[in-house]
RNA sequence: GGACGCUUAGCUCAGUUGGUAGAGCAUCUCGUUUACACCGAGAGGGUCAUAGGUUCGAGUCCUAUAGCGUCCACCA
């Protein structure tokens, strides 16, 4: 760091502050000096937050910069608080996003990752990963981001693949995981199964077609998957259909006749269309549950590759089944069997949430979670389990309304497909034998031959595991486990986990199975959820519209992160989304170089003796100090509730408004005077500087440097309330001092009076006059006044326009102005305000039920409120008479 | 279809257990006084979406309606 000046001057402190000049030599020395850095220690507490791993090949968007604002602010406050703090950084392979980004860059050149074979492709992705890595690293750190790099762990390094084939053996041998042929979403163009909740809807228009089904009439969208509808369903209660039920006759259909069968059940919508349906087992969810219910036979009508199975005939075997949907149609028409078509069908069509192909649900052999198995010795399932933890508080949702949502999306969890049909990502600890095919082989290393026959030519098991999967594990995974290390057996559970509120599901309800599953604890004790980040009118952001997008890392260069960090925090609460603009950020920039210039102000108004002084309660001396460190006091006191609370954007505010509205508007007005007080000044203003260090990191460590004090101000201790610094009475007298001048200032607005001109003022200040007195240059200076009476009281002086406040009368005497109306309009309507206040309290005081019913300290504050305005009105009707006999 | 949220000054939002509405930006007027024009002083601007109810008293609690939004489920 620069080497500190003795004596500053206009020259060695730049009027305003240029961020573009600290912040990265400021990140850089924090760093160097492993101040991220977590160290174990049994005597603290520790308090962990685990960075949601950004892709590996992105780069910095909003989300994450919220994201890492919101967690920075966290971190630095319980570091400060004396926590042993730590913030691990991470990237994530994110599996099928990863895959299909190198697919595109490869299809520039022609190549499928099939001409490179498995092998070759990963070598691939992976130099394509490693080169795009450090991007987004740098990005973070251009945040402020105080995260333990030298804890950073990538989800497919060797100990989170280790986490991950660990958990997954253990699954399988308490019989969790299981290999099953059943119904999955499947995306034709990537070519691989997706959860449940990686399916999108989109809303379509197509061709309803309603067909003769025997004696019933069905209706479909989607013609060509009913080949083999062998199965007619109708509610129980439909008195229509009753008479069916249980019968079996023949349906003349597409290829020649099916035997039809009637059975009931509750998933028919007697409302819907006829109220009969035929299904399709191996082609829909509802239909796959109803086939299961009733053991009816699953019969596969469309492939992976999106064409018809040899179960639609030799006709149409091997056709695209989206083609073959007209031809279909055609036979039916032929014969006969077409009731009608309604052209305006509108519907949610699924598709993929990566590529937006329209999903294909079809059966296939995948592995899977069972949800709702008992795991062995616990006699309770994932899903209870995960149920529970939240439930009993022992992990907080904020906002709390997301409780009810993770619960209830809980509680309809089905059974969790895990496997991919991509390359890129953790490939599945299964391998088949070649020789005596037999029994799945899981296991945590590479086996060196089959247990049943000992033959050594085993084939793994290609899939890779959904990325989600990994992602669960992500709180103890990055802490070492499956080993017992000290930093997982010290940090973890971890404390809070903070994300968007849109990955709830893929990712915080992921943890929470897999965490309680895993090791029988909760990972995290709090979930904070922040929104998504809007344009100025509420749209989304989204890359496909680049003009509504905003570039943090642009902001970053234009106004300095510490200006963003404030914009995305300040407004913003638990769940709700932000809007951001380009001119929020530019008003935090404001508010950044005013804090410089009050700290400019202090330097260059300081001796390096005086900085070097440390702060007691000696050196307190005028009224205003004390009033100053009162509300520091209480500033201290909101703030640090409020960011327990997790209310940042209040707490921000508040501190906000102290700098700006207290310490710089009044206080160091006060200090240009003659009660200058170097010691308070300098207190105060490294105390907030403490208080603001955690939402703006790199201007607060730069003006500590300025300021000659020890060490980073990251690593001082947070301010503590101190009642012995709490001068209410004190306090409560500057602040009527700030109103006298305030009345002053009014006058001379309402009036009209040039604000150029110097006035004559006199003032009866009664129990405030030697205050009045010991501040009477500020005052001056404050009010544009040449010369000022102070008196404890006197008679109302003539000709002079008055305003009477907090036991202050403050008078302008009259000849200095002229316009008489004037004076007595603005006294008309100060009494006006007067009576209006008056009617609404003693409207309340004459209120029998009020006085019975109200609370003691409002029935009190009512009385001294009217006693106040009757006082004031007083003096006003004097004023005004005096006023009137001189206009005539 | 189910659940939830929002509606407060022109804009973006605060408003703590019910006590009589606030900030920033924008607008208008004025201003170079020991930091800051990325600033200072002052002003205007709200029947708190609507209609009922509870209460001495409702922006705040309850009910209904409207508009907007989000999530879940997807209907063959």
């Amino acid at each position: 760091m620069a080497k500190k000046p003795i004596q500053y001057t206009e020259d060695t402190l730049p009027k305003a502050y240029e961020a573009g000049n600290f912040e990265e030599s400021i990140y850089q020395s924090w760093e160097k000096a492993g101040a991220f850095k977590a160290k174990i220690n049994k005597k603290k507490k520790p308090f962990t937050v685990i960075m949601p791993p950004p892709n590996a090949t992105g780069t910095l968007h909003l989300g994450h910069a919220v994201m890492l604002a919101l967690e920075d602010i966290m971190v630095r406050y319980h570091r400060m608080k004396g926590d042993s703090t730590l913030w691990i950084p991470g990237t994530d392979h994110a599996a099928i996003a990863t895959q299909n980004k190198v697919e595109k860059l490869l299809a520039e050149k022609g190549i499928t990752r099939h001409d490179l074979g498995r092998k070759k492709f990963i070598q691939e992705v992976e130099a394509f990963v490693k080169g795009s890595q450090s991007t987004i690293r740098n990005q973070v750190r251009k945040m402020g981001s105080s995260c333990d790099w030298s804890r950073e762990t990538y989800t497919l390094d060797e100990g989170p693949s280790l986490a991950v084939r660990t958990v997954f053996k253990r699954m399988f041998d308490d019989g969790l995981i299981y290999r099953g042929n059943r119904i999955v979403n499947w995306c034709p163009r990537c070519q691989s199964t997706l959860a449940d909740d990686e399916v999108k809807y989109k809303e379509v228009q197509s061709k309803f077609y309603y067909l003769k089904y025997g004696p019933f009439i069905i209706g479909t969208a989607r013609p060509e998957t009913k080949f083999l509808d062998k199965v007619a369903v109708v509610h129980p209660d439909d008195k229509r259909y009753k008479k069916y039920i249980g019968k079996t006759f023949d349906v003349p259909w597409i290829n020649g006749t099916l035997q039809g069968t009637v059975i009931a059940d509750k998933a028919s919508d007697p409302e819907f269309g006829s109220g009969v349906m035929t299904i399709t087992p191996a082609h829909s969810m509802v239909d796959f549950e109803i086939a299961q219910r009733h053991k009816f036979e699953i019969v596969k009508i469309i492939d992976e590759k999106g064409n018809l199975t040899d179960a639609a005939g030799k006709e149409f075997a091997g056709m695209n089944a989206k083609l073959a949907r007209e031809k279909i149609i055609e036979r039916l028409q032929e014969k006969g069997l077409v009731e009608k078509i309604d052209e305006n069908y509108r519907h949610n069509l699924s598709v993929c949430y990566r590529c937006d192909t329209a999903i294909e649900p079809l059966t296939s052999t995948q592995w899977f979670i069972n949800v709702d198995k008992k795991i062995p010795k616990r006699n309770k399932t994932i899903k209870q389990l995960s149920i529970e933890v939240v439930k009993n508080g022992k992990i907080e949702i904020l906002p709390e309304k997301f409780e009810k949502i993770y619960t209830h999306w809980m509680g309809n969890l089905h059974d969790w497909c895990i496997s991919r049909q991509i390359w890129f990502g953790h490939q599945i600890p299964v391998w088949y034998c070649d020789n005596c095919h037999g029994d799945p082989i899981v296991s945590i290393d590479t086996p060196a031959k089959c247990p049943k026959c000992k033959a050594s030519e085993l084939t793994q098991d290609p899939d890779v595991l959904d990325t989600w999967f990994s992602s669960g594990l992500w709180t103890f995974s990055t802490l070492g486990w499956p080993k017992k290390t000290a930093d997982l057996e010290y940090f973890h559970p971890t404390s809070v986990l903070e994300t968007g509120y849109d990955i709830l599901f893929f990712w915080v309800a992921r943890m929470i199975i897999m965490t309680t599953y895993a090791l029988d604890e909760v990972p995290f004790n709090t979930v904070y959820l922040h929104g998504l980040v809007r344009t100025r009118n509420g749209e989304k952001m989204s890359k496909s519209k680049p003009e509504t997008c905003i570039d943090p890392l642009d902001m970053i260069s234009k106004y300095g992160a510490d200006a963003l960090r404030l914009s995305m925090v300040i407004g913003g609460g638990p769940g709700n989304d932000i809007r951001l603009y380009e001119e929020k950020i530019a008003g935090y920039r404001n508010f950044v170089n005013k804090i410089w210039n009050i700290s400019r102000f202090i330097l260059l108004n300081t001796t390096a003796e005086e900085r070097a002084t440390k702060f007691t309660k000696k050196l307190i001396k005028t009224t205003a100090d004390k009033w100053i460190l009162t509300r520091l006091q209480k500033v201290i006191k909101n703030s640090t509730k409020l960011i327990e609370e997790y209310s940042f954007s209040e707490a921000g505010t508040q501190i906000y408004d102290f700098l700006w509205s207290e310490m710089a508007d009044w206080y160091i007005e006060f200090s240009k005077g003659e009660h200058k007080n170097s010691a308070v000044l300098l207190h105060v203003l490294r105390e907030t500087l403490k208080l603001l260090h955690p939402f703006v990191p790199y201007i607060t460590e730069a003006l500590w440097e300025k300021t000659g004090s020890e060490g980073f101000i990251m690593e001082q201790s947070w301010p503590k309330y101190d009642a012995t610094l709490v001068f209410t009475a004190d306090s409560k007298k500057i602040e009527k001092i700030h109103m006298a001048i305030g009345d002053i200032r009014k006058m001379r607005g309402e009036y009209k009076i040039d604000p150029a001109k110097k006035l004559r003022a006199i003032m009866y200040g009664g129990a405030l006059t030697s205050l009045l007195i010991e501040k009477k240059q500020a005052i001056m200076r404050l009010a544009n006044l040449e010369e000022i009476t102070i008196e404890k009281k006197g008679p109302k002086p003539e000709k002079s326009l008055s305003v009477i406040s907090g036991g202050i009368e403050s008078y302008l005497p009259l000849e200095q102005i002229f316009d008489l109306q004037k004076e007595l309009e603005r006294v008309k309507k100060e009494m006006e305000e007067h009576e209006k206040q008056l009617a609404g309290v003693n409207s309340r005081l004459q209120n029998k039920a009020f006085m019975a019913n109200a609370k003691k300290e409002i029935v009190d504050q009512a009385k001294q409120d009217a006693a106040h305005h009757e006082e004031a009105l007083a003096k006003l009707k004097e004023h005004k008479a005096s006023l009137e006999k001189m206009a005539k």
